[in-house]
DNA sequence: GACATTTATCGCATATCTACGATATACAAT
DNA sequence: ATTGTATATCGTAGATATGCGATAAATGTC
């Protein structure tokens, strides 16, 4: 059993749904910050920063990588890893657009129905 | 081996990452827009709508309710589960702001460093 | 009280995530 | 060619997440 049922609901949830398991950790939140603060590309100076193990920060980097959030090129032995702040700003316009969606097409609730029935 | 390190970061990274987590799977995102769109409060209707067991909408709503995105209060054998706005419009900001707060204190990467000299 | 209805919780199986050390890979420098 | 440096990948262990059926709990109905 616990099949995965992902695939089930709106394609719109599910890259939703994507980009924020890509920040449900708070060293990836923390890897990107560093990307942009630092103005660091390198996977070792991320390394000296969090408490981290260099394979452990490299797994993070790739998942970023994976789903969009920043680019990485090799170039032999360094690694330069930049943000992508078009996907970014997409990740933060999709959810606000969402949640604006669904507040736009909301109603009152717990009023007027069976549950309003307050003694 | 596999500690949890997640307390070793920003407590905002954690908080955002947490509120990230909640809406890190489609089933999450479908709950909330059904409460929202459907104007149900009902956990029964929901189950109906989602290609989900009863128990494991349970399951998803309790996580919702932990990290403040949604209300519930149990009338009896009635459930009266609310979208709380508020906090949503809350991860909605934190996030925005989290991104705009990184790119503002962004420069240039990958132009005049190491990284640059592409021959 | 007996029964039906609705929801939460328990127990369990499987899947995925997190983290690390060890190792492989790719390139630069000597 | 050998060495050194930086990074990715592999293997693995433990922790969480996902999902369901069975069951318990709370309330209304007869």
């Amino acid at each position: 059993m616990a099949q995965n049922k992902k695939d089930q609901f709106e394609k719109n949830f599910l890259d939703i749904a994507e980009l924020c398991k890509a920040f449900s950790h708070p060293a990836r939140i923390a890897i990107v910050k560093v990307l942009a603060q630092k103005n660091i590309c390198i996977c070792g100076e991320i390394v000296e920063i969090l408490p981290l193990a260099q394979s452990t920060v490299s797994q993070h980097l790739k998942e970023l990588k994976k789903i969009g959030l920043i680019t990485g090129e090799i170039e032999g032995p360094k690694s330069c890893y930049c943000i992508n702040w078009k996907r970014l700003n997409e990740f933060s316009g999709l959810l606000k657009n969402l949640i604006d969606t669904m507040h736009s097409m909301s109603q009152s609730c717990c009023q007027g129905g069976i549950h309003g029935k307050k003694k």
